[in-house]
Parts: C-alpha cells; sequence; structure tokens
DNA sequence: ACAGTTTATATGAATATTCATGTAATTTCA
DNA sequence: TGAAATTACATGAATATTCATATAAACTGT
C-alpha cells in the first residue's frame, strides 16, 4: 500500500504543503487562500475557472473562496470586457501587499528542502513531476 | 508559482489520484473510503490515529468516515485490550470483498503510469518521495 | 438572425471536514 | 500510591466543500 506511487506523492505533497502551512496561517491565511494569491500573484487577472484548475479544486469551492477573500479585501473580480460570462479574478494592492512575503518564504522553504534532499536529486524529481503532469494532463 | 517543487508534488498527486478516484467511485467509495479499507487491507486492524496519519487527515474526520462505514457495514470498532482509549478498526467480511477488485484495479493503474512515464524513471520517482518522507516525517 | 447547444459562474442544499472541547484511560514521578 | 499530566477518541458547533441546478452569455449550424 505505502508503496504505491499514488500513495507516495499523496503522502509527499502533504508532508511538504504542511511544513510551509505553518508559515502560512501564521500569516492569516489559509493553504487554498494562500495558493489563489499565489498564482495571481505574477498574473494579471485570472478567471474563477483558471484558478479552480490551478488551485486543484472545484469550480463552486473558487466561487465561495473568492467571494470570501473579496470580503477581506484581497481580491476583486471584475466581469470580462471579452466574455461577460467569465469573472476575472485579481489581487488589491493590499493583497499584493499580503501575499509577498509569502512568496519570500515560499522561495526559502524551497531552498530548504533542496538543501536536505540535494538540488540534483530535486531537480530531478521535478522534471518527473512535469512530466507526469504534462503526458497525463 | 508552477515551478514550485510543493506545487508540482500537488498537482501530480491531484492528477494520479484524480484518475483512480474515477475506478474507486464507480465502486461506490469515496477517495478516503478506499484509503481506509486499502490501508486495512493487509493489516488485521489499525487504530483511528493510525489510520488518521495514514490517509492524511485529521482524526475527528478519520472518527467519522470510520462511523459511516460501520454503518455500512464495511468496517467494525473494538477497544483494545491493551488500551482501551484506543479503538481498533478492521475490515469486516463485507469490507474486504468490497476491497478486493480495487486492489487489482490500484495495481492495474500503477503499471499503467509506469508504462506511460517509464518503470525506471517512476522507481527513481519514487526513491526520492520515500527520501523526502524519511527525512522530513 | 435565431433556435439549440455549449460554456462560465453563481447559488442553495447536502455533505464533509475541522476546531474546540469533553471524557476516559494511561503514564509519570514525587 | 496517587495527583497531575498526557494520550486517544468522540462529539457538537462552525466552517468548508461539493453536488445539482439555475442563469446568463457565447457559440453553432442553418
Amino acid at each position: 500500500m505505502d508503496d504505491y506511487l499514488a500513495y507516495l506523492l499523496a503522502r509527499a505533497s502533504h508532508l511538504i504543503s504542511s511544513e510551509f502551512h505553518a508559515v502560512v496561517e501564521a500569516n492569516g491565511l489559509s493553504l487554498m487562500e494562500w495558493r489563489v494569491m499565489a498564482s495571481l500573484s505574477g498574473k494579471d487577472a485570472l478567471s474563477v475557472g483558471e484558478l479552480a484548475n490551478i488551485v486543484l479544486a472545484k469550480q463552486p469551492t473558487v466561487t465561495k473562496l473568492v467571494g470570501r477573500m473579496e470580503d477581506a479585501g484581497w481580491v476583486t473580480r471584475v466581469d470580462a470586457p471579452h466574455d461577460k460570462r467569465q469573472s476575472l479574478v485579481s489581487l488589491t494592492p493590499a493583497g499584493q501587499r499580503k501575499v509577498k512575503p509569502l512568496l519570500d518564504q515560499a522561495r526559502a522553504h524551497e531552498s530548504q528542502v533542496m538543501a536536505d534532499i540535494g538540488t540534483a536529486e530535486v531537480a530531478l524529481l521535478k522534471r518527473t513531476l512535469e512530466k507526469i503532469i504534462r503526458v497525463r494532463a
């Protein structure tokens, strides 16, 4: 059982996410809120559907998550000009300030993992994970 | 963002689990129920706490999950003789019959993934994942 | 252009998860 | 030994997620 790829992936993912989860919660965010804000942080905006795909949640979950984040003042929603069905989500200035230090800490955490496991091995791991995602997406 | 190890692990895990999720649901089980039953399938019994650790969920979640599965007739709970605080969960005969074909299908799915990605590469991936789990558990 | 179909999001009800806490059993150690 | 601390599980309230479905906008083929 604990030799299956599906389980090893789930366990390793849970472990690594949990570690950073502590940092995220210390900043008053849930893991999902962090994922949304991190996803938005580079881009100008993403639709609810795109976000759902990225943060690995269902669309109604994201609609409500974004609603709560909108109330908190971290994101805004506007109808897409070219397709008024879409709702484009983007970070507010407050949201950008909120997520900024976490992005730095995420990089630091990543570095720590690489130091613990080995840079080359992690690089190889990433390539294989990307291949899995690419081949089976 | 989509280059971070944490995210690649989450995405790959979600992808692989989702594929098998379809099979699991076709058998009338949720992903968590499947995990519980697969975890129990080799062993004689596991405590609620051990199960929570294995299936990557919180203890109250597992208590209630096991309660539902008990109602469905797939598992039973008995107090541990040596420590009456513990509640030992084990598969009923009906539970064993239920999970048996899924175990076979899980192996088949695993084989399919290995064929798609490459046996050697998956073996290497597994070793790295095990290392991450071992080093950072 | 328009009827039918598909797509994107929202929403209410049902379900599941989690947090905080309670209870009971075990362990610790003075 | 026995009081205090710890551990394991259960439970109720709060929260989050999901399913089913509704609504509205954008396509499609004629």
